[in-house]
DNA sequence: GCCAACGTTGGC
DNA sequence: GCCAACGTTGGC
């Protein structure tokens, strides 16, 4: 598959774990308020796409399962939400300034593969994980997919 | 449009 | 809980 795109998404362990989402079958990812992460995710994402499911401020952080992109994207209504926490003063219905997509639950990995190892994997040392630290939503190529995932499953 | 101050992410 | 990294805001 040429066309084949893979994704990385953090969420804290305990704001919404891959057992939340395990749960739920289905959610929206709301709350994303950067913009390169934003516009991954509006002009980028297609149903289907896998995703690694990262644990941030975790013990170890890491990557825990896999998801899947299930919509295409649309605005994320806690934006015009006063009650929420991601409510945007700036944002309009008819201008929304931020957007997410749907994610479904996978699969949990046998094991957690930890940042630590990530990052001590010469073939991982370009991973957006492991130079972008800061970067909630980001892209993976096929073959860090790949190894991701043999180095869960063995 | 530069850049310092500020706020948040996220590893440890 | 500390603090480095780094994106965003706002003064000029």
């Amino acid at each position: 598959m040429a066309d084949e795109q893979y994704w990385l998404m953090k969420s804290e362990e305990d704001e919404y774990s891959i057992d939340d989402l395990a749960r739920d079958g289905k959610t929206r990812w709301v709350g994303v308020r950067n913009y390169e992460a934003r516009n991954l995710m509006r002009d980028q994402m297609r149903p289907g796409d896998l995703i690694l499911y990262y644990h941030s401020n975790a013990k170890p952080s890491g990557v825990v399962g896999l998801a899947r992109v299930a919509s295409e994207s649309y605005p994320d209504h806690t934006q015009f939400d006063q009650e929420s926490r991601y409510f945007d003063e700036k944002a309009t219905e008819e201008e929304p300034r931020w957007f997410l997509v749907d994610v479904e639950f996978v699969a949990r990995f046998p094991r957690v593969v930890p940042l630590k190892e990530i990052k001590a994997n010469p073939e991982l040392s370009e991973m957006t994980l492991v130079r972008r630290m800061r970067l909630s939503v980001q892209p993976v190529r096929p073959e860090e997919f790949r190894i991701v995932k043999e180095m869960a499953e063995g």
